[in-house]
DNA sequence: CGCGCCTTTGAAGAACTTCAATCTCGGTGG
DNA sequence: CCACCGAGATTGAAGTTCTTCAAAGGCGCG
């Protein structure tokens, strides 16, 4: 199910190099993450983890996104997590992922088997000072989609998760700030997961912003977005 | 505003111990973090942080109950995070804070002022390590509650809450795994405010809860539960 | 061309909110 | 001592938002 692995081999060209867990690291750490790295590739639609398998490695997405997802017994499903370039997948210290992971597009790993992982965190003060950062900012994201889920419409719902993507994959491409037109990484129903919302009044909500001309698309998965700031407004986190 | 600091002096004697963002420190570690804290009390009720201001020191929770809230604009309330005993506050390397932060009962703090324990952070290794893992357990926490939020119905989100404090409180006290009665540190408001849900559904689901023999209480804080693995599989997260 | 997947749209229904009234309890002052 | 007051909580009725159920449209692919 993997697709070929790609010919990247020196971590000098990797696009991901000052982003990612190892963006703090000295050459020598460097060197030994760099001994113990190896790629993978997953086609878009393709699982990487399920929830409560054993985390036998840890890695980075170096290309692509991906979804943590986690499921009720009776089948509903929330997403919990959305991992872009440079975002870190798995922890350090535990045997078993607690939610599954999937790719939503085609996707590259740099990943690291996690007992040599954690070596390099407790022999090396860089990784794991950048894990923390990463995971702190990663909370601040979780708290942010909280409010999201339990405070807002399901138009500010739409507004919000388009808004994010605008800026979030626009701080990919170092220049900008955020994109006016982006191409949804997501479906329709992964974008109702994300909500907590139906696909039903996803997609409503989609064609109500798109008669009142806040975003513009006739592929569905390409967005155009005319005002960043008139979006932002109504995501309800503006201050009138 | 705040109360009289209590005479607390030896890390030796601190309850939190071994649970907080020292628990895994040396003794030559410890000292240094004994040189620089302090501690603050505030009564129930009390703002600790606003959300905004500059950080100008983090710390644990050492006794008492408080809350992270969100807020929006127009007064819309999300709470994104409960800290018990033991939990952080505050993150080192970030000047403001992002949340409000209110005292739910009297809570008293042991503080660093955040320069000198990033200080502490950068130059030995095991409070950046405890710290990382007491943040990917937040991590955890805030996904799991996203799921509540995102997905379940007020039933079981009143399920879920009461279930997730009865084994919170208890896991404070060693040699217990749930305790069948506690006191709940928030008002129905604040647990409308973590659930997503107004204060109106709130008092009903608990009525509809007592009425089916599911919880029981007379003062409105003081909850017990009769059946522990009844109230769970109100939660939705049972397989049948 | 026809099938399947994803999406859109409509209509009916359910869950939760809003608005409003009442209740309880602890504290305060007459 | 007791009546009153206010904050928090409960309960009821009406209203809104979102979901559910149902049908049909668009697009790619064999």
């Amino acid at each position: 199910m993997t697709l070929a692995v790609p010919k990247l081999r020196s971590c000098d060209d990797c696009p991901i190099r000052y982003n990612a867990v190892c963006s703090k690291c000295e050459p020598s750490e460097l060197a030994q993450l760099e001994d113990i790295k190896y790629y993978r590739s997953y086609a878009a639609g393709q699982p990487i983890f399920f929830g409560g398998d054993p985390l036998e490695f840890v890695g980075s997405v170096v290309s692509g996104v991906s979804s943590l997802m986690r499921t009720l017994p009776d089948g509903r499903v929330q997403m919990v997590g959305l991992l872009l370039p440079g975002d870190f997948m798995g922890r350090p210290n535990r045997d078993t992922i607690d939610c599954d992971v999937v790719a939503e597009t085609d996707v590259m790993l740099c990943c690291f088997r996690r007992k040599p992982f954690e070596k390099v965190i407790n022999d090396t003060p860089h990784v794991g000072q950048r894990l923390l950062e990463m995971t702190l900012d990663e909370l601040d994201a979780a708290r942010e989609w909280m409010l999201v889920l339990g405070r807002k419409t399901a138009r500010e719902k739409i507004a919000s998760l388009l808004y994010m993507i605008a800026v979030r994959m626009a701080s990919l491409k170092p220049g900008e700030t955020a994109a006016t037109t982006f191409t949804l990484p997501i479906t329709r129903e992964t974008m109702a997961n994300y909500l907590g919302l139906t696909i039903e009044t996803v997609s409503r909500q989609m064609s109500a912003l798109k008669k009142d001309g806040l975003i513009a698309f006739d592929e569905r998965r390409d967005i155009r977005v005319p005002d960043l700031d008139a979006l932002k407004a109504e995501t309800g986190e503006e201050g009138f």
